[in-house]
DNA sequence: TGTACATCAGTGAACGCGCGTTCACTGATGTAC
DNA sequence: TGTACATCAGTGAACGCGCGTTCACTGATGTAC
């Protein structure tokens, strides 16, 4: 019982990680807020994770997991081309570059990880080949090149509309973005 | 003579600033490195520039006139889809992803920039339409747009890149955003 | 040309602050009898 | 069922550290006579 309590609070510590993690990246967001976010003080943080450093790396695994999960439940079983058009008109609107939540987190970590740990950059790799197969229906290496040409397509269209804000610009280059993937 | 002493200065700072922008972002060096790169120590920054954040407003127009300048020069002068082409096959090569000298500031600095100041959001709209110009002929829309798509396949897939480091999959992505260029 | 003084670019120590981390304590929950 | 004690999740103050920023000082350069 105080066992199943103690794995709860540690659940709301991680769930308000991953939500500061999705807009403000892996170093921005301090403990404290963390577990301000959690609704507890920053003091009792170090009897659930190691290290900030370890809550974060959970806290990515567990964005990616959840994106996964997502895509999996969500994608219709139609040729993979039309997939990809499918995820790229979500993934470039402006509701999913205004929101805070559930939304991709690559944009706000990606400048962070060349000079991160190694395992986060392993942990990338792997949700990448993921989204790779969720984008493209068999291993022809055409394929294979389209779907992480489109994913470069769309992580750098989003990057770009989210670092310029709500502004005519950045709306042009999600629509061109769109409609420029394969 | 003293004066012209303390310019020099001032500019070894900013070239300083300039580079450990490109690689590291807008916060991640500190005052006290820029001006360890400068040979200098951090008491005196002050003479030169107000703030830390002053500085780095100028380092990276500095960085984007120069690689403005740079384009400039050395595009032929052929038809757009040319030299698109010829600017994405040297912006996602290998040799870009790995070195750290005139290399594009983009991939470093985007994440931060949804919680900066509005100024450096305008820098960077000012820099991306001289770029999209650059990389289109006329203001047809289907040029622009073009221009605009390719834009965020190389800001993409040059950040997917860094992000992973040199391995077989940054290798590819690279190749698969070279060929999508339009 | 030489000497005394003024200027000022750069130094280095100090500041206040926020951070990650530690730890003695609290008070609610669960157990023993 | 009631009481005394043990456990332990969470608190809040403190730590050492690196940061941006300030400032009294230094010593080389330039000026006045």
């Amino acid at each position: 019982m105080r066992q199943q309590q103690k794995e709860e609070t540690r659940r709301r510590i991680l769930d308000s990680a991953t939500s500061a993690l999705r807009t403000r990246g892996l170093d921005s967001p301090s403990v404290g807020e963390v577990m301000g976010g959690a609704g507890l003080t920053v003091g009792g943080f170090y009897a659930h994770f190691g290290s900030k450093d370890e809550l974060m790396f959970e806290a990515l695994e567990k964005v990616f997991r959840e994106r996964q999960e997502y895509w999996s439940e969500h994608l219709p079983d139609v040729p993979a081309a039309e997939r990809r058009s499918l995820l790229g008109r979500g993934y470039l609107s402006r509701g999913h570059r205004d929101t805070e939540e559930a939304c991709c987190p690559l944009p706000a970590i990606l400048s962070d990880l060349p000079h991160q740990d190694p395992q986060l950059r392993d942990l990338l790799a792997r949700y990448l080949e993921v989204c790779v197969q969720q984008m493209s229906d068999t291993r022809k290496p055409a394929e294979r090149s389209a779907a992480l040409a489109d994913l470069a397509l769309m992580v750098g269209g989003l990057t770009l509309a989210r670092a310029l804000g709500a502004t005519p610009l950045s709306d042009e280059i999600l629509a061109a973005s769109k409609a420029a993937i394969r």
